[in-house]
DNA sequence: CGCAAACTCCTAACTATGTTAGGAGAACCT
DNA sequence: AGGTTCTCCTAACATAGTTAGGAGTTTGCG
């Protein structure tokens, strides 16, 4: 009856309820009709279902950042448009985003193949950062860490609000003044002695 | 032999080396030279130990915080100060900073002695941001996000090395520019509809 | 069809974990 | 000196992930 989507998704469940960390096979194994034993039939470990877990969350990821990319011709539009999708998508599963963001399952890395789907999502957002006129590589980790950090405040002090969420278009806002005084007046920081 | 500060010690050892959810009593004890329950004479439980720890941890932010301030009449170089602490105070030790800034053990969380230490950290900081001319509280928000941010990536992308570290004083000036222009052109967002 | 391989699911059991029970011996305090 | 407390032990328990091994069903192919 149990097929191995319907085990991931009961994970999820499991996983927003009670934490990243506390899924555990047995009740997993009870709520989808089965013995613990009995997942083995369907994944390697607890790992790889952690595994699973991630390359979904990865190609939801890749998907809505595709979704979310704007037709215009505005920087600092598509620059919001992609920054509210960042954190929005950090901010819709707090689980998901640990699973994805941080590490913090102990024994837990990605495979190779589940990895290659978040590195595509990277590649594709600084693709889309240079059509914005992001093309340098420190200005685009800036960025990221803009957004990371908004979507980590967020999940962290006001879980399911919007404090953090209400300053996106603030914080792109500085962001792009930034780069763009950047142009102007390059070369501003003196050599190292 | 083994005292309380000891143990604590010990755990810090075995969380940097293996993370900061694999820390197993067991091996605890037999690094102290004790028998697994022993430790139950000096702690409740683990969540306890975690909880001292914590404790520590909140305590070095305090202390290291003080000890950054700056004294200064220039608000940006005062910034670029609490920014590089708090960033460098992170990328120094994850274990400390998931135990101290993300909540990612499935059932601690500190005691009210404990997480008290960590609030008067935060009020500190808001009086620092203040005295540098950060008092919107939408600011302060954006401010700690930044830093968040910047030591987020660190952690996760760069570990042990400086690739956002090194973006600490651009970002600052980025954030003060912005915070500045907001007094000279106030009112700037248009009224809800 | 017939039969073997593969799949799905089970029970029983192994190892490791945090934790409790209960007791032996040392240290401390009137 | 005598009782209390502290420190540490062994034995044991519950729960976790996992493995072994075997039923019953499904599937693939001559």
């Amino acid at each position: 009856m149990a097929t191995r989507a319907e085990i991931i998704e009961a994970a999820w469940e499991q996983v927003r309820a009670s934490g990243l960390a506390a899924l555990s096979l047995r009740d997993l194994a009870r709520s989808v009709g089965m013995q613990p034993p009995s997942l083995y039939s369907y994944f390697d470990s607890k790992n790889d279902i952690y595994d699973a877990m991630y390359a979904q969350g990865a190609q939801q990821f890749l998907d809505e950042q595709r979704a979310a990319t704007v037709a215009t011709d505005d920087p600092l539009t598509a620059l919001k448009a992609i920054t509210h999708f960042f954190v929005e998508f950090c901010a819709a599963d707090v689980a998901r985003y640990q699973l994805l963001f941080q590490r913090t399952i102990p024994g837990f890395e990605p495979s190779p193949a589940s990895f290659k789907i978040s590195q595509d999502s990277l590649a594709e957002l600084a693709t889309l950062l240079a059509r914005c006129g992001v093309s340098d590589p420190a200005m685009v980790d800036l960025c990221t860490a803009i957004g990371t950090g908004l979507a980590d405040q967020q999940l962290s002090n006001d879980p399911g609000g919007d404090r953090w969420i209400r300053l996106i278009d603030d914080a792109v806002e500085m962001f792009y003044a930034h780069i763009t005084s950047k142009v102007d007046k390059p070369k501003r920081r003196r050599r190292a002695r």
